[in-house]
RNA sequence: CUUCGAGUAGCUCAGUGGAUAGAGCACCGGGUUGCGAACCCGGAGAUCGCUGGUUCGAGUCCAGCCUUGAAGACCA
């Protein structure tokens, strides 16, 4: 609980207090916004199930909790309706007085909940390769959960838990000492085509992919010269990964990286560990913990490797020895794991084991952010016309052409600078917000023309709205007294502080549930609140005490759909 | 076979056990001597996969089935 509330915990709290004046202590008063305007702004529906376990009559109940319902000077009308429900309308001058306190706010009067210290594990590409577009979900899922954590007070550590690690790193070294010796016109700014080449000699020569294997072995045991070639490659190909995240605009940096190698040393110490707790045992040559808790109706208890037949380890050890670091070091108080929904089962297991053998404790917790693949038009895995991955990189750039060419259809007198600057924004916003937009755990259907028709529910759409405010702004220029008091007359005033009012509610909501679409539908919504006020309630043309507050329901209209947008990590601009 | 998702308008998607299931796109019809029409308003369009159950009330919870995707001992 907030040490100040949002306007939802405030209602949930009183309604609850008439609830329990009324003789249900511990009935919940459920209040949500209404479903239809003639029932008021908030409806409480919790009477009829208090009434119920009660054997009361729900509509004598509903007047009984009414009467004792304290919304004095936050409500000017509560009625009785239906079975049993309370419609609260609430009084124009305390969503005033609610707008006026968010403009003098720096957090637009966002409380902050009780600190955490949240570990968010996201993007985590492979570096053998390029950055394709199954890392899209991941890494912008993630940068907008950051954001909105640290937004709320919390302390966000970012782990990038890149792939770095493996016999294919053997592989690419391997054939890095190989093209040097060649006499050295290797190409690693093509890193895809690298890995093509160098799996390519694995795969027909058999004496290469001997010493693909040796240097594998090289590596994990510490031969100096292996390992700064690995390095070297690990920094190319990170230095690829950060021009993506560049063009993304999100925040991951070096020091976020935190690889698959970084817990190699953790590795044997695990295994050991669980042994002498008695929760890994031998089977057929591998060590496996067998979890009673994923027996299904078959009987048999699901297996956990955490070694195999050879001695090596698997992910399944080195994301044991993670969620130790993050529970000991980083004292982290709750877990994210922004990663593929496909391997839900792997973490339920992984969690599972982490609790049994308390590297994470009870308190701590450790959610699996999943989602969906991506998938193509005909439902299948997304893929290019020839089958092969798409590279973020290209996709992130035809986003951008796309929406330099509409620029210069909506714009075409901007300078070509200002263009291609505004195509940045709206062709990144667009592919960010068509991801984040939609519930992170069903399928994403990728496709170009309904992600970049930048009309109806888009970014740009918010952008827009954005930048019509900041013309009103721009043409008061000095006249925008920062102090007028707001006066809700017009009902697309009103409506409009009414959502205003609910955007603290909307950001706790994202981080409470991990699902940035709840701010997507909170900022379409408002952003069309202020379309509907734009049409009926001319700004510039009023004139005194109606003008000035009009004026400052748009700054707040603004720095909310600013402060929103850059919770996605979308950028908004003056003009587009 | 087991487990976990998903199935809502022609398409892409919302929908915290509540009142008459909502948007956008596409389609049809309106709106600019108004602050940016990348806009606004209206219309049409849905047996919420199927069948039962739980209860004052089910798209939402439970069971079974259908379709589809994924995972399920040595890749991650």
């Amino acid at each position: 609980m907030s040490a100040e509330p949002t306007l939802l915990e405030l209602l949930n709290a009183r309604v609850g207090a008439a609830l329990a004046a009324a003789g249900c202590p511990d009935a919940p008063a459920i209040v949500q916004p209404a479903g239809r305007p003639e029932f008021g702004d908030y409806q409480a529906n919790g009477i009829m199930a208090a009434a119920k376990a009660r054997k009361m009559n729900p509509r004598q109940l509903a007047s009984e909790v009414a009467a004792k319902l304290d919304l004095a000077g936050i409500a000017d009308k509560l009625e009785i309706a239906g079975p049993g429900f309370i419609n609260i309308t609430l009084s124009s001058d305390y969503l005033a007085a609610r707008a006026q306190a968010a403009l003098t706010s720096a957090t637009l009067a966002v409380p902050q909940p009780p600190q955490q210290t949240v570990v968010i594990d996201y993007s985590a590409p492979n570096l053998a390769k390029e950055m394709h577009v199954g890392h899209l979900r991941s890494t912008i899922i993630g940068d907008a959960l950051a954001r909105v954590l640290r937004f709320l007070g919390h302390t966000v550590i970012a782990q990038n838990h890149v792939g770095d690690w493996g016999t294919q790193f053997g592989m690419l070294t391997a054939y890095l000492i190989e093209a040097e010796q060649a006499g050295g016109e290797l190409d690693l700014n093509d890193l895809e085509g690298f890995y093509r080449r160098a799996k390519q000699r694995f795969d027909d020569d058999d004496a290469f992919a001997d010493r693909a294997r040796d240097t594998v072995v090289r590596l994990q045991g510490g031969d100096a010269q292996i390992h700064a070639l690995w390095q070297r490659f690990l920094d190319i190909s990170m230095s690829h990964c950060e021009e993506v995240y560049a063009t993304l605009g999100v925040l991951l940096t070096r020091a976020d990286l935190k690889g698959e190698s970084a817990y190699n040393a953790m590795l044997p110490g695990i295994v050991s560990d669980l042994q002498a707790k008695g929760m890994a045992v031998e089977s057929d040559g591998a060590q496996v913990v067998f979890l009673d808790e994923f027996k299904g109706k078959d009987g048999e208890a699901a297996a956990y490797i955490v070694q195999k037949q050879d001695g090596g380890y698997l992910y399944a050890t080195t994301d044991l020895a993670a969620v130790r670091h993050r529970a000991s070091e980083l004292k982290a108080q709750r877990a994210l794991y922004v990663v593929d929904a496909r391997q839900s089962l792997h973490f339920q297991q992984m969690f599972t084991v982490a609790r049994k053998a308390g590297y994470a404790p009870a308190e701590m917790s450790l959610e699996h952010v999943g989602f969906g693949v991506m998938l193509g038009e005909d439902g299948k895995p997304f893929k290019t016309r020839s089958g092969g991955t798409v590279k973020l990189a290209e996709l992130l750039d035809e986003a951008i052409t796309r929406a330099f060419a509409l620029v210069g259809e909506k714009n075409p007198d901007l300078p070509e600078a200002q263009r291609h600057e505004i195509a940045r924004a709206v062709g990144i916003g667009a592919v960010k917000y068509a991801d984040l937009s939609k519930n992170r755990m069903s399928d994403y259907v990728f496709n170009w023309d309904t992600m970049l028709a930048f009309e109806g529910n888009t970014a740009p759409y918010l952008q827009y709205a954005y930048t019509r405010i900041a013309g009103i702004e721009r043409r008061a220029e000095g006249a925008i007294d920062a102090n007028a008091p707001i006066v809700l007359h017009d009902e697309a005033e009103r409506t409009l502080a009414l959502e205003l009012a609910r955007f603290a509610d909307a950001v706790h909501a994202v981080a409470r549930e991990t699902q940035p679409h709840l701010l997507c539908i909170y900022l379409y919504q408002l952003a069309g609140q202020f379309m509907r006020f734009y049409e009926a309630c001319p700004v510039l043309k009023s004139e005194g005490t109606v003008r000035a507050s009009r004026l400052q329901l748009c700054r707040l209209t603004s720095a909310t759909l600013r402060s929103g947008l850059g919770l996605l990590g979308i950028t908004t601009l003056e003009t587009m």
